[in-house]
RNA sequence: CGGGGCGUAGCGCAGUCCGGUAGCGCACCUGGUUUGGGACCAGGGAGUCGCAGGUUCGAAUCCUGUCGCCCCGACCA
């Protein structure tokens, strides 16, 4: 393993062949054996489960409760809303059939062509028709209401081209969906949602992210609006990490989802729905990583301090345990996931590299020297730095560390996100910059037109309106000439 | 579905033009020496050369067919 760890790509020099190296060398996830799939290694997952454990919680604490539907939705129930199968038709895997038989003409087994289903049956792509068909049996009364569901599941959209964790046919994520009685709540239940994760990302992922409202032809299908949280990776181009949908009646419509109102007159039910999937993986991923490998946040990293002896002489080893498994105890009595690698079979070099593209925060070393001095060598992941200090008051230090390091992240992601936001208002000076990639704030008439000729011209996209820009005087429009009517975040995407 | 490429050991590849004993690196196993930044030495195991036909004394190599995968576009959390 060691020479292949050692041919970890140059984040400079290809991006995407660095980013899929990282993350099967960091040991997070491989391409599965079937198409688009992904295997996601334990490794992986143990950072997935952080993301779910702080998310799901921030979810409860607003109300929300979670739920589990259906995989298989039937073809039917995907006809009801107009748009909303517009959107999806073009990438569903359907269920035809429901029995295999011998192969009469060889071996193995065919699909038993007397077994074909009467309706099919479409493998979830988003669940909202599943979940609005039940939700017509819940809701009767404005007393029902609000409904809070969130059910964390597996999708599949069979995309095209796929890419680990950014873009793949299965995926895993959570979506909230909910039912009010009056458009303002579930408004207001929209941006509560875009909030928190715009919070989640920012404290947890350490990722500064921009908030907006997506454009006409950029939302949801079967949305009347769609929020976003818009991130920028290091090579200049965006990323969609979350999106809060207003689905007005829709859905309600569709489902025919009435309740009594206070006024006892009969109403369709408001609806949203948000979601964020693995693909906050890869974000977690491209903001923070470098040469050596990945980087994680403290508060994220399911490992955030590993202790490695250093043992040359007989009967060290026993004194290192005495001493280190005290430090150990002492973190792990702090809450500090903290792991004691005296394992034998790897040399301390090897440990050192493996933990780093891990992107295990802090690394604590003790040896022979160290032993006799009373002193600990401390590495902090993020810059690399390495400090011999006395073991006294070693927890309190690697506490306030972790803090350090969790904030001095975001601040340098923050740094990079500021740095690389421009305004232009020059159409040929905007197709000149791009290039270098990075967000571009530029003057928008609204139009498709003038949004389709900016992807068509450069392969950027209109990201969202940005809530927190000044909009009262957004200028002309770069491309028509026109008022403009919002300052629209522009950018090329993964 | 259009344009390019590739199927040989667990992974990455050479060998194919010009047919003649199945190779290399990494990983793996055993033993020893090592251990403060990805150890070294010695030995060992592992492959129906994608699949099916054909040509030939003989095919990874030539011919025909077929299957699969990857990369570039259209789709996208």
């Amino acid at each position: 393993m060691a020479k292949e760890l050692k041919d970890l790509t140059k984040r400079s020099t290809d991006y995407s062949r660095w980013y899929n190296e990282l993350v099967v060398k960091a040991d997070l996830a491989e391409q599965a054996d079937v198409r688009g799939c992904m295997v996601i290694k334990p490794y992986g997952y143990a950072i997935w489960e952080r993301m779910q454990q702080e998310l799901d919680r921030m979810f409860k604490e607003t109300g929300v409760q979670n739920a589990y539907f259906p995989l298989l939705i039937p073809k039917s129930f995907l006809s009801k809303e107009a748009e909303h199968v517009e959107g999806f038709a073009k990438e569903c895997a359907v269920v035809t059939h429901y029995r295999l038989k011998q192969n009469p003409d060889g071996d193995g087994v065919v699909v038993d062509p007397a077994a074909r289903l009467e309706e099919e049956l479409i493998i979830r792509p988003t669940s909202e028709t599943t979940i609005w068909n039940t939700y017509k049996k819940w809701i009767h009364s404005w007393r029902d209401l609000p409904v809070l569901c969130n059910q964390w599941c597996n999708v599949m959209r069979w995309e095209m081209r796929t890419r680990l964790f950014l873009r793949t046919s299965e995926f895993l994520w959570q979506e909230g969906h909910t039912a009010h009685a009056t458009r303002e709540e579930a408004e207001e239940r929209t941006r509560q949602m875009l909030g928190i994760y715009a919070r989640f990302a920012e404290e947890f992922m350490a990722m500064p992210v921009v908030q907006g409202v997506k454009s006409e032809t950029e939302r949801f299908a079967g949305a009347l609006d769609t929020y976003t949280i818009e991130a920028l990776m290091q090579d200049g181009k965006a990323l969609q990490s979350g999106t809060s949908h207003f689905l007005g009646q829709n859905f309600g419509k569709a489902f025919g989802v009435q309740f009594v109102n206070k006024e006892n007159q009969l109403e369709y039910a408001w609806a949203t729905s948000w979601g964020v999937s693995t693909r906050l993986m890869g974000a977690l991923i491209m903001t923070h990583s470098d040469d050596n490998g990945l980087v994680l946040p403290p508060r994220l990293a399911p490992l955030q301090v590993v202790i490695v002896p250093i043992y040359k002489a007989e009967g060290d080893l026993e004194k290192l345990n005495a001493v280190l498994g005290g430090i150990e105890a002492e973190l792990r009595s702090r809450g500090i996931r903290v792991k004691y690698d005296n394992a034998d079979n790897k040399r301390p070099g090897f440990k050192f590299a493996d933990y780093e593209l891990k992107g295990v925060p802090v690394r604590l070393v003790m040896g022979g020297r160290d032993l006799e001095n009373g002193t600990i060598e401390v590495m902090r992941r993020d810059t690399l730095d390495k400090e011999t200090r006395t073991t006294e008051g070693i927890a309190d230090y690697v506490q306030a560390l972790l803090a350090e390091i969790q904030n001095n992240i975001y601040v340098k992601a923050k740094n990079f996100l500021d740095t690389h936001i421009y305004e232009c208002s020059d159409y040929a000076e905007f197709r000149e910059r791009i290039k270098d990639g990075g967000m571009f704030l530029c003057p928008w008439d609204g139009t498709e037109e003038t949004e389709a000729r900016i992807k068509e011209d450069t392969q950027a996209t209109i990201r969202c309106v940005p809530f927190d820009v000044d909009q009262t005087n957004p200028g002309t429009d770069m491309i028509s000439g026109r008022p403009a009517k919002y300052k629209a975040l522009v950018a090329r995407s993964y």
